[in-house]
DNA sequence: CCTTGACCTCAAGTCAGCTTGAACTGGCAG
DNA sequence: CTGCCAGTTCAAGCTGACTTGAGGTCAAGG
Protein backbone atom coordinates (compact mmCIF):
# COMPACT_ATOMS: atom_id res chain seq x y z
CA UNK A 1 0.00 0.00 0.00
CA UNK A 2 1.31 3.18 -0.73
CA UNK A 3 1.12 6.62 1.41
CA UNK A 4 -1.97 7.89 2.27
CA UNK A 5 -2.58 12.23 2.20
CA UNK A 6 -4.37 13.52 4.95
CA UNK A 7 -7.60 13.47 2.63
CA UNK A 8 -7.32 9.61 1.97
CA UNK A 9 -7.13 8.54 5.42
CA UNK A 10 -10.03 10.79 6.23
CA UNK A 11 -11.66 9.31 2.95
CA UNK A 12 -10.99 5.99 4.17
CA UNK A 13 -11.68 5.89 8.27
CA UNK A 14 -14.41 8.82 8.13
CA UNK A 15 -12.42 10.59 10.65
CA UNK A 16 -12.33 14.56 9.48
CA UNK A 17 -9.13 16.18 8.33
CA UNK A 18 -10.17 18.33 11.44
CA UNK A 19 -10.27 15.58 13.51
CA UNK A 20 -7.05 13.69 12.30
CA UNK A 21 -5.50 16.89 12.88
CA UNK A 22 -6.55 17.22 16.23
CA UNK A 23 -5.51 13.80 17.28
CA UNK A 24 -1.83 14.18 15.95
CA UNK A 25 -1.84 17.16 17.94
CA UNK A 26 -2.43 15.23 20.92
CA UNK A 27 -0.29 12.52 19.79
CA UNK A 28 -3.05 10.10 19.35
CA UNK A 29 -1.77 8.89 15.61
CA UNK A 30 1.64 10.29 13.91
CA UNK A 31 2.29 11.39 10.37
CA UNK A 32 5.46 9.31 8.81
CA UNK A 33 6.64 12.93 7.56
CA UNK A 34 5.84 15.29 4.83
CA UNK A 35 5.71 16.45 1.44
CA UNK A 36 5.87 19.83 1.41
CA UNK A 37 3.52 21.26 3.98
CA UNK A 38 1.66 18.70 3.54
CA UNK A 39 1.25 15.06 6.07
CA UNK A 40 2.27 11.91 4.66
CA UNK A 41 0.73 8.98 6.64
CA UNK A 42 1.54 5.83 6.71
CA UNK A 43 -1.99 2.64 5.72
CA UNK A 44 -1.24 1.73 9.39
CA UNK A 45 -2.80 4.79 10.88
CA UNK A 46 -5.98 3.16 9.16
CA UNK A 47 -5.64 0.40 11.81
CA UNK A 48 -4.49 2.62 14.30
CA UNK A 49 -7.71 4.85 14.01
CA UNK A 50 -9.95 1.84 13.75
CA UNK A 51 -8.32 0.93 17.59
CA UNK A 52 -9.44 4.58 18.58
CA UNK A 53 -12.80 4.56 17.20
CA UNK A 54 -12.52 0.97 19.08
CA UNK A 55 -11.72 2.75 22.08
CA UNK A 56 -14.27 5.72 21.81
CA UNK A 57 -17.46 3.45 21.20
CA UNK A 58 -16.14 1.61 24.61
CA UNK A 59 -15.98 4.85 26.53
CA UNK A 60 -12.56 5.34 26.74
CA UNK A 61 -11.40 9.14 26.49
CA UNK A 62 -8.73 9.92 23.80
CA UNK A 63 -6.37 10.83 27.29
CA UNK A 64 -7.11 7.05 28.10
CA UNK A 65 -7.13 5.58 24.60
CA UNK A 66 -3.48 7.30 24.36
CA UNK A 67 -2.16 5.64 27.70
CA UNK A 68 -3.12 2.47 25.22
CA UNK A 69 -0.51 2.70 22.85
CA UNK A 70 2.84 1.66 24.50
CA UNK A 71 6.07 4.11 23.07
CA UNK A 72 6.84 1.93 20.05
CA UNK A 73 3.32 2.36 18.83
CA UNK A 74 1.74 -0.99 19.19
CA UNK A 75 -1.23 -1.41 21.85
CA UNK A 76 -0.55 -2.42 25.20
CA UNK A 77 -4.02 -2.58 26.69
CA UNK A 78 -4.57 -3.77 29.59
CA UNK A 79 -7.10 -6.77 30.24
CA UNK A 80 -8.35 -5.52 33.93
CA UNK A 81 -8.91 -2.22 32.02
CA UNK A 82 -10.91 -3.70 29.76
CA UNK A 83 -12.79 -5.89 32.21
CA UNK A 84 -13.11 -3.05 34.31
CA UNK A 85 -14.59 -0.92 31.16
CA UNK A 86 -16.83 -4.12 30.36
CA UNK A 87 -18.39 -3.91 33.89
CA UNK A 88 -18.66 -0.50 33.68
CA UNK A 89 -20.92 -0.96 30.30
CA UNK A 90 -22.75 -3.90 32.13
CA UNK A 91 -23.83 -1.37 34.84
CA UNK A 92 -24.94 1.66 32.13
CA UNK A 93 -27.03 -1.07 30.20
CA UNK A 94 -29.00 -2.21 33.20
CA UNK A 95 -29.27 1.28 34.22
CA UNK A 96 -30.67 2.08 30.32
CA UNK A 97 -32.65 -1.13 30.50
CA UNK A 98 -34.85 -0.37 33.29
CA UNK A 99 -35.01 4.34 31.79
CA UNK A 100 -36.26 2.13 28.33
CA UNK A 101 -38.67 -0.34 30.22
CA UNK A 102 -39.96 2.73 32.28
CA UNK A 103 -40.65 5.25 28.93
CA UNK A 104 -42.24 2.17 27.81
CA UNK A 105 -44.83 1.77 30.55
CA UNK A 106 -45.12 5.11 30.65
CA UNK A 107 -46.03 5.34 26.60
CA UNK A 108 -48.33 3.30 26.47
CA UNK A 109 -50.12 3.87 30.13
CA UNK A 110 -53.91 4.65 29.95
CA UNK A 111 -53.58 6.43 32.94
CA UNK A 112 -54.86 10.51 32.09
CA UNK A 113 -52.08 12.21 34.09
CA UNK A 114 -48.81 10.02 34.05
CA UNK A 115 -48.46 11.33 37.89
CA UNK A 116 -51.91 9.21 38.48
CA UNK A 117 -49.74 6.09 37.29
CA UNK A 118 -47.95 4.04 40.05
CA UNK A 119 -45.46 2.51 37.72
CA UNK A 120 -44.46 6.32 36.25
CA UNK A 121 -43.94 7.00 40.02
CA UNK A 122 -41.66 4.78 40.90
CA UNK A 123 -39.47 5.22 38.12
CA UNK A 124 -39.83 8.77 38.98
CA UNK A 125 -39.17 7.63 42.69
CA UNK A 126 -35.74 6.11 41.38
CA UNK A 127 -34.87 9.06 39.14
CA UNK A 128 -35.08 11.34 41.88
CA UNK A 129 -33.03 8.94 44.15
CA UNK A 130 -29.89 9.71 41.69
CA UNK A 131 -29.87 5.78 40.60
CA UNK A 132 -29.54 6.49 37.12
CA UNK A 133 -27.73 8.77 35.26
CA UNK A 134 -27.83 10.97 32.04
CA UNK A 135 -26.64 8.59 29.03
CA UNK A 136 -24.37 10.30 26.34
CA UNK A 137 -25.19 11.72 23.53
CA UNK A 138 -23.63 10.43 19.93
CA UNK A 139 -21.18 12.45 18.73
CA UNK A 140 -22.62 14.29 14.98
CA UNK A 141 -21.63 11.38 12.85
CA UNK A 142 -24.48 8.54 13.06
CA UNK A 143 -24.16 5.95 10.42
CA UNK A 144 -26.97 4.08 11.60
CA UNK A 145 -27.24 1.34 9.26
CA UNK A 146 -24.41 -0.15 10.72
CA UNK A 147 -25.68 -1.68 14.21
CA UNK A 148 -26.47 -4.53 12.02
CA UNK A 149 -22.56 -4.93 11.24
CA UNK A 150 -21.50 -5.36 14.48
CA UNK A 151 -24.49 -7.41 15.25
CA UNK A 152 -23.52 -9.62 12.20
CA UNK A 153 -19.83 -9.38 12.74
CA UNK A 154 -19.02 -9.43 16.32
CA UNK A 155 -21.85 -11.43 17.95
CA UNK B 1 -45.69 21.44 54.48
CA UNK B 2 -43.74 24.46 54.93
CA UNK B 3 -42.06 26.66 52.20
CA UNK B 4 -38.48 25.48 51.20
CA UNK B 5 -35.38 27.97 50.99
CA UNK B 6 -33.08 26.91 48.44
CA UNK B 7 -30.43 25.35 50.77
CA UNK B 8 -33.45 23.55 51.76
CA UNK B 9 -34.35 21.78 48.08
CA UNK B 10 -30.19 21.69 47.46
CA UNK B 11 -30.59 19.23 50.46
CA UNK B 12 -33.44 17.65 49.84
CA UNK B 13 -33.08 17.07 46.11
CA UNK B 14 -29.42 16.43 45.87
CA UNK B 15 -29.23 19.26 43.53
CA UNK B 16 -26.88 21.79 44.35
CA UNK B 17 -28.22 25.32 44.90
CA UNK B 18 -26.29 26.68 41.73
CA UNK B 19 -28.02 24.12 39.56
CA UNK B 20 -31.81 25.18 40.88
CA UNK B 21 -30.84 28.44 40.06
CA UNK B 22 -29.59 27.69 36.58
CA UNK B 23 -32.83 25.12 36.37
CA UNK B 24 -34.96 28.31 37.14
CA UNK B 25 -33.51 31.07 34.88
CA UNK B 26 -34.08 27.76 31.83
CA UNK B 27 -37.71 27.75 33.46
CA UNK B 28 -37.83 24.56 34.75
CA UNK B 29 -38.77 25.23 37.75
CA UNK B 30 -39.62 28.52 39.38
CA UNK B 31 -39.80 30.14 42.88
CA UNK B 32 -42.81 30.97 44.46
CA UNK B 33 -41.30 34.30 45.57
CA UNK B 34 -38.83 35.95 47.53
CA UNK B 35 -38.16 36.47 50.85
CA UNK B 36 -35.94 39.42 50.75
CA UNK B 37 -33.93 38.87 47.73
CA UNK B 38 -34.23 35.04 48.37
CA UNK B 39 -36.09 32.56 46.38
CA UNK B 40 -39.10 30.76 48.21
CA UNK B 41 -39.67 27.00 47.12
CA UNK B 42 -43.08 24.88 47.01
CA UNK B 43 -42.30 21.54 48.05
CA UNK B 44 -43.91 20.52 44.81
CA UNK B 45 -40.75 21.71 43.41
CA UNK B 46 -39.52 18.22 44.99
CA UNK B 47 -41.70 16.30 42.21
CA UNK B 48 -40.60 18.46 39.52
CA UNK B 49 -37.10 18.09 40.06
CA UNK B 50 -37.94 14.49 39.88
CA UNK B 51 -39.21 14.85 36.86
CA UNK B 52 -36.22 16.64 35.26
CA UNK B 53 -33.94 14.18 36.83
CA UNK B 54 -35.82 11.27 35.38
CA UNK B 55 -36.23 13.04 31.90
CA UNK B 56 -31.94 13.66 32.07
CA UNK B 57 -31.53 9.83 33.01
CA UNK B 58 -33.81 8.93 29.84
CA UNK B 59 -31.63 11.05 27.60
CA UNK B 60 -33.67 14.48 27.28
CA UNK B 61 -31.76 17.74 27.19
CA UNK B 62 -33.25 19.76 29.46
CA UNK B 63 -34.68 21.72 26.65
CA UNK B 64 -36.34 18.69 25.31
CA UNK B 65 -37.66 18.25 29.28
CA UNK B 66 -38.75 21.95 28.97
CA UNK B 67 -40.86 21.64 26.57
CA UNK B 68 -42.59 18.65 28.58
CA UNK B 69 -43.93 20.62 31.27
CA UNK B 70 -47.34 22.76 29.89
CA UNK B 71 -47.55 26.70 30.62
CA UNK B 72 -49.30 25.83 33.86
CA UNK B 73 -46.48 23.88 35.21
CA UNK B 74 -48.48 20.33 34.73
CA UNK B 75 -46.37 17.54 33.06
CA UNK B 76 -47.88 17.14 29.44
CA UNK B 77 -45.48 14.23 28.40
CA UNK B 78 -46.04 13.51 24.85
CA UNK B 79 -46.35 9.47 24.61
CA UNK B 80 -44.87 9.56 21.27
CA UNK B 81 -41.55 10.77 22.11
CA UNK B 82 -41.20 8.66 25.17
CA UNK B 83 -41.97 5.68 22.61
CA UNK B 84 -39.53 6.93 20.88
CA UNK B 85 -36.36 7.66 23.33
CA UNK B 86 -37.38 4.22 24.43
CA UNK B 87 -36.65 3.05 20.91
CA UNK B 88 -33.25 4.96 21.22
CA UNK B 89 -32.61 3.71 24.48
CA UNK B 90 -32.67 -0.15 23.05
CA UNK B 91 -30.51 1.01 20.34
CA UNK B 92 -27.69 2.33 21.95
CA UNK B 93 -28.14 -0.60 24.42
CA UNK B 94 -27.24 -3.31 21.34
CA UNK B 95 -24.45 -0.82 20.81
CA UNK B 96 -23.22 -0.89 24.51
CA UNK B 97 -24.18 -4.77 24.82
CA UNK B 98 -22.02 -5.95 21.59
CA UNK B 99 -19.20 -3.44 22.83
CA UNK B 100 -19.05 -4.91 26.49
CA UNK B 101 -19.12 -8.92 24.41
CA UNK B 102 -16.26 -7.55 22.54
CA UNK B 103 -14.79 -6.15 25.51
CA UNK B 104 -14.99 -8.86 28.16
CA UNK B 105 -13.54 -11.23 25.13
CA UNK B 106 -10.52 -9.06 24.83
CA UNK B 107 -9.96 -9.23 28.29
CA UNK B 108 -9.83 -12.90 28.02
CA UNK B 109 -8.26 -13.75 24.91
CA UNK B 110 -5.11 -15.79 25.56
CA UNK B 111 -3.28 -14.16 22.30
CA UNK B 112 -0.22 -12.38 23.55
CA UNK B 113 -0.86 -9.69 21.31
CA UNK B 114 -4.73 -8.25 20.71
CA UNK B 115 -4.26 -7.68 17.43
CA UNK B 116 -3.49 -11.56 17.07
CA UNK B 117 -7.00 -12.17 18.30
CA UNK B 118 -9.24 -12.77 15.18
CA UNK B 119 -12.26 -11.75 17.32
CA UNK B 120 -10.75 -8.67 18.73
CA UNK B 121 -9.97 -7.86 14.85
CA UNK B 122 -13.65 -8.39 14.07
CA UNK B 123 -14.46 -5.95 16.72
CA UNK B 124 -11.89 -3.30 15.00
CA UNK B 125 -13.24 -3.69 11.74
CA UNK B 126 -16.68 -3.02 13.36
CA UNK B 127 -15.36 -0.20 15.27
CA UNK B 128 -13.59 1.55 12.17
CA UNK B 129 -16.69 1.32 9.94
CA UNK B 130 -18.14 3.98 12.58
CA UNK B 131 -20.86 1.42 14.10
CA UNK B 132 -20.38 2.08 16.94
CA UNK B 133 -20.06 5.85 18.72
CA UNK B 134 -19.26 7.13 22.02
CA UNK B 135 -21.41 6.31 25.33
CA UNK B 136 -22.22 9.15 27.57
CA UNK B 137 -20.85 9.61 30.88
CA UNK B 138 -22.61 10.33 33.95
CA UNK B 139 -22.76 13.61 35.82
CA UNK B 140 -19.96 14.19 38.53
CA UNK B 141 -23.06 14.09 40.86
CA UNK B 142 -24.34 11.03 42.51
CA UNK B 143 -25.61 11.60 45.87
CA UNK B 144 -27.26 7.85 46.15
CA UNK B 145 -28.65 8.47 49.71
CA UNK B 146 -31.18 10.65 48.81
CA UNK B 147 -33.38 7.61 47.93
CA UNK B 148 -35.03 7.82 50.86
CA UNK B 149 -35.77 11.11 50.57
CA UNK B 150 -37.93 11.44 47.67
CA UNK B 151 -39.55 7.96 48.52
CA UNK B 152 -39.96 10.04 51.61
CA UNK B 153 -40.92 13.15 50.65
CA UNK B 154 -42.40 13.09 47.38
CA UNK B 155 -44.30 9.68 46.91
C1' DC C 1 -25.65 48.86 66.03
C1' DC C 2 -22.74 45.77 63.92
C1' DT C 3 -21.19 41.57 62.27
C1' DT C 4 -22.00 37.29 60.21
C1' DG C 5 -23.07 34.44 56.69
C1' DA C 6 -26.45 32.64 53.70
C1' DC C 7 -28.22 34.24 49.81
C1' DC C 8 -28.25 37.24 45.60
C1' DT C 9 -26.61 38.70 40.43
C1' DC C 10 -23.85 38.56 36.52
C1' DA C 11 -19.98 37.27 33.96
C1' DA C 12 -16.76 34.12 33.06
C1' DG C 13 -14.72 29.56 33.35
C1' DT C 14 -14.80 24.33 32.79
C1' DC C 15 -14.66 19.95 30.23
C1' DA C 16 -14.26 17.03 25.78
C1' DG C 17 -13.77 16.67 21.37
C1' DC C 18 -13.73 18.68 17.77
C1' DT C 19 -14.99 22.56 14.07
C1' DT C 20 -14.39 26.94 11.93
C1' DG C 21 -12.06 30.95 10.18
C1' DA C 22 -8.39 33.77 8.61
C1' DA C 23 -4.25 34.06 6.62
C1' DC C 24 -0.71 31.52 4.33
C1' DT C 25 2.15 27.80 1.37
C1' DG C 26 3.59 25.11 -2.17
C1' DG C 27 3.18 21.22 -5.79
C1' DC C 28 1.45 20.72 -10.14
C1' DA C 29 -1.61 21.43 -14.48
C1' DG C 30 -1.86 24.45 -18.21
C1' DC D 1 5.23 31.27 -15.14
C1' DT D 2 1.05 31.36 -13.01
C1' DG D 3 -2.90 30.40 -10.73
C1' DC D 4 -5.48 26.87 -8.47
C1' DC D 5 -6.63 24.60 -4.61
C1' DA D 6 -5.77 21.22 -1.24
C1' DG D 7 -3.14 21.49 2.22
C1' DT D 8 -1.02 24.16 6.39
C1' DT D 9 -0.93 26.90 11.24
C1' DC D 10 -2.92 29.10 15.08
C1' DA D 11 -6.48 30.93 17.60
C1' DA D 12 -11.01 31.07 18.63
C1' DG D 13 -15.62 29.12 18.84
C1' DC D 14 -19.14 25.54 19.88
C1' DT D 15 -22.32 22.48 22.78
C1' DG D 16 -24.47 21.30 27.39
C1' DA D 17 -24.90 21.58 31.87
C1' DC D 18 -23.32 23.53 35.08
C1' DT D 19 -19.62 25.74 38.53
C1' DT D 20 -16.90 29.46 40.22
C1' DG D 21 -15.72 34.04 41.55
C1' DA D 22 -16.28 38.82 42.53
C1' DG D 23 -18.89 41.95 44.61
C1' DG D 24 -23.49 43.17 46.70
C1' DT D 25 -27.73 42.59 49.98
C1' DC D 26 -30.26 41.65 53.85
C1' DA D 27 -32.24 39.38 58.21
C1' DA D 28 -31.09 37.96 62.44
C1' DG D 29 -28.16 37.14 66.59
C1' DG D 30 -25.14 39.20 70.06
Amino acid sequence: MKDLDIAEVARRSGVPASALRFYEEKGLIASIGRRGLRRVFDPGVLERLALIALGRAAGFSLDEIALMFAPDGQPQIDRKVLAAKADDLDRTIRRLSAMRDGLRHAAACPAPRHMDCPSFRRILKAAASGVVKPPKKRGPRSPSECIAIVEREVM
